[in-house]
DNA sequence: ACCGGGCCCTAATTCACATTAACTAACGGC
DNA sequence: GCCGTTAGTTAATGTGAATTAGGGCCCGGT
């Protein structure tokens, strides 16, 4: 048991007969080794090579007041087994974009679990994260407010608002993504659109609308009908299909006397609304996308594989959407957070462009129809 | 802006009227803070939430004292794409069982992989964490050597031996699950074995041949022939097919001649031989498990879909095997470092059992055979 | 010679915390 | 009243690296 020391500054100063400073000088690299002499610097290098010395950033980070730790918080658990699909990309993109900044990511996962809080013990873990990612969707109120009173740099993947206070978040560009559909439908010459939203007043519906709108003026048409369903973003999943399929017939009626040819479709945060769309429509013998062409604003979630109980409610439909860039969203938030840690600046918020994808389910108007 | 400093212990203190020491003894808890009159130690955590505080983990770190949080640090990247069912339950594992003993999880995504430079920030940034997990396969010896010099705690999941040094891991009990397996075997009326071992001297491989041995004299029979494949455990995949058809083919006619029943097959870290097992045996007539019974010591990976060039050579077969708890490896590596953290002791090694899976290429030897 | 500058380097300080020896006050046993 | 004891607190020290304020030293100009 040879409890040989790591190498420290001093030693290789030591061993090339310079003081401490001058090792730091030469080892920090870029701004001070300008002013040290060649031959003591090579001097330097080479003590160090043969000691196997390598930087304590405990040290470092101690007089810097950085420890090149970003922390990644989540309200609900960090791995969760169930959600993986849908979580893992922005750990993804968090973890890389943490990696190549040359920060270490940080999970917090000692708070305890179920309904999470942040400042449970009257001291925040945060803290020993320069800069934290926030992620999840049940976010406790007071925790947030008491970091922004901390001034603690964090960041939210999704939008994310509380009265009164600025918080920085990363949120994907729903608005845009949905106005381009927009354009692509009057594009392929549909005249008569319809819009079909949840009942709730959060943002991304708000955006999604706002989209629409954009879209439509954009395309020099008149306004066109809003449809507001009568759940809010997360209905109990047993009964949407009691909750929504009788609306829903009646909307493809009036729909189909009005000459509607295209239709958008907010899924909300629950997309069980459009796999009733589907089913209502086989019944109602609208074809889609030859009577009815349809986009839906956002992804169809789980993914690839419906499983149990809820098949009967999982679309399997290609539809023309756009996906949530997810490990985009991710990265972003990292690269936010850094300009935070720099700046100490105000909040600030950033958009990020949503891919379009090309399903089946849009194609040109029905001949004769929406003259 | 204000540069507004995080509140210290000095802070604290002034604002407790106590002395930093006094913070310290109170912030760090159990030990010291038993020797702190109650309404001090109120007074002073009572400041230190009107402050905000929390610790500064680089001084704490560099004085050697505990920061509740453990590492986790993986030779290839942390959430790599493609190998991510792989890796995945490993993460989940070490997630979970740090969470539950109230640690956070670091994950070292700052280090570059590839030839290590001394004067980026290496390795040492590990120290940060109380102690570390290793993950992965292309481990780096020079940087291990290190961290033993350094008396870094660490544990790795999977079975790892340097020359000259104990190290801690944790590791899947091959030798016990293939004992498993041939008592399934003798015990279904299997009297003659065969056994099928990649050629390479790596510690899995021969802890499954003792196992197999194991159960063989366990089980009261005589020595079993034992086959050894021209093959290292990862050989270049596009070459498998090649070099293992002709002696697999070899080897299933004498199996046949001799009585052989049942096939035991330690997959090694490759496996495609299984695979090509497989194919020669429907060339060659010999059904599974009608004619002979087959195990796999270990895992078909990748596990559910296969994709692209590869798919040639994936088996579909549910052969019946035992899986890694990979999960638990990850639990179990972290419970391990914690001993090691507190025990300060030598370098210590944990097993944990293999799950059997039961598929279906395994049933009584065929009626007459093998007497 | 003397002064003024660069140029290289060093001594000293700082960072936030943990640890430890030492100190104080209060209390009792004798 | 002296000493010992114990609880509660403090002053001092160590930790590795970065930074800053200089201090020699050499050299050219005067």
């Amino acid at each position: 048991m040879s409890p040989r020391r790591r190498a420290t500054q001093v030693d290789i100063a030591r061993a090339a007969g310079v003081s401490q400073a001058t090792v730091s000088l030469v080892i920090s690299g870029g701004h001070g080794s300008e002013q040290v002499a060649e031959h003591t610097r090579t001097a330097v290098l080479d003590a160090a090579t043969r000691l196997g010395y390598s930087v304590n950033t405990a040290a470092r980070s101690l007089k810097g007041g950085r420890n090149h730790i970003l922390g990644l918080y989540t309200f609900e658990s960090v791995f969760p087994t169930d959600q993986r699909d849908f979580y893992y990309p922005f750990l993804l993109g968090v973890e890389r974009a943490t990696a190549e900044v040359g920060y270490d990511l940080l999970l917090f996962s000692s708070v305890t679990p179920g309904p999470r809080r942040i400042y449970s013990d009257g001291i925040n873990r945060l803290k020993v994260a320069d800069g934290c990612v926030l992620l999840g969707r049940q976010v406790d109120h007071a925790d947030i407010a008491e970091l922004v009173r901390d001034d603690f740099p964090f960041v939210f993947v999704g939008r994310r608002e509380l009265p009164g206070v600025e918080l920085s978040y990363v949120a994907p560009d729903y608005g845009t993504a949905t106005r381009d559909l927009v354009l692509r439908l009057t594009g392929l010459g549909h005249r008569r659109l319809a819009y079909l939203r949840p009942d709730d007043d959060q943002e991304p519906t708000r955006d999604r609308e706002a989209g629409f709108r954009a879209g439509v003026a954009d395309a020099g048409l008149p306004d066109q009908p809003v449809h507001v369903l009568p759940v809010g973003s997360s209905p109990p999943v047993d009964q949407v299909l009691d909750l929504l399929s009788e609306p829903l017939t009646t909307l493809l009626t009036t729909w189909r006397s009005d000459g509607v040819t295209a239709l958008l479709v907010d899924p909300g945060e629950n997309d069980r609304t459009i796999a009733v769309l589907e089913q209502v429509a086989v019944r109602a013998g609208v074809r889609i996308p030859e009577d009815l062409s349809v986009v839906l604003l956002g992804e169809p979630s789980p993914p690839p594989s419906a499983r149990g109980a809820d098949a009967e409610l999982v679309s399997t439909r290609d539809w023309t959407r756009f996906t949530l860039p997810r490990e985009g969203l991710g990265r972003a938030a990292v690269h936010l957070l850094l300009d935070l840690l720099d700046d100490d600046g105000p909040a600030r918020q950033l958009t990020v462009p949503c891919l379009p994808v090309e399903g089946d389910t849009v194609c040109p108007p029905p001949v004769g129809a929406g003259a």
